[in-house]
DNA sequence: CGGTATCCTCCTCGATACTG
DNA sequence: CAGTATCGAGGAGGATACCG
């Protein structure tokens, strides 16, 4: 944890790493978040980022646990925000295809560090449940 | 972060990079950032990462839009999570002291991306979501 | 195939009141 | 000061049925 002596770069202080300084900023940020870090987002974002270009059943059939409501519904969100692109067939059967823009692209790599940061502390976080749920 | 020449294990494509490779580990992960990724717990980890050791109606201060049940919950289950400590001195009137616990504080550094990413594309989000609608 | 529409059920969250 | 207890409204999300 220990800051080198030979860290040159950004002489930022160690504490200020992440202030938000507008309160208009953090608000419309929060509530970004709050739209764009729920379960189904998230778990969407990955399956993209690792499999490309997916169609409508393609991607139901790499979230089983998902209905197919919340399914729809996640993807217009996406749609709506940015985050993927949405491309009809006009054939029958209809044909629609889903794909990561850049700027979905950019939000998975962003959450890329919550997702590491999860795997590396799952044990953490479940003793401190025992040893808190123990008293 | 330096791969030594030594180091024959698998120089990562720069695709793979946030690729979680077990599925119980992912549905884990999962459930662990459900937990820890709502709007309460977000905030008041940037917070004490701000302010450092706050007690109870000080963070309230901090936090205006919070109800005392949300910040009591979110407080208790960021405890139990071992995300911040809790301490209640024997004295009258009571008085408790919070502050985060180093896990608290890596969650805070992971969480960091995701907040610079949200003020970073706000305005592409804004403009996305005005383009759809317009549809 | 890729959706909508409808109903129904939890479960979160806020408001209010009370307490050591 | 720092909570707990209780109630009630609202929305998220699942199940089901139907449609272009």
């Amino acid at each position: 944890m220990e800051t080198t002596s030979s860290d040159v770069i950004a002489p930022t202080d160690k504490d200020r790493e992440c202030e938000t300084l507008d309160p208009r900023v953090e608000a419309l940020v929060t509530e970004l978040i709050g739209r764009v870090a729920d379960k189904w987002t998230m778990i969407l974002l990955e399956v993209f980022e690792e499999h490309g270009q997916l169609r409508f059943t393609q991607v139901a059939r790499h979230v089983p646990d998902i209905s197919q409501k919340m399914l729809t519904q996640t993807l217009r969100r996406m749609e709506r925000d940015g985050m993927i692109t949405r491309h009809v067939h006009a054939v029958v059967p209809p044909r629609v295809d889903y794909a990561l823009t850049p700027l979905g692209s950019s939000l998975s790599e962003a959450f890329c560090g919550v997702w590491m940061w999860a795997a590396a502390n799952l044990e953490r976080v479940e003793h401190a449940r025992e040893a808190f749920d123990a008293r």
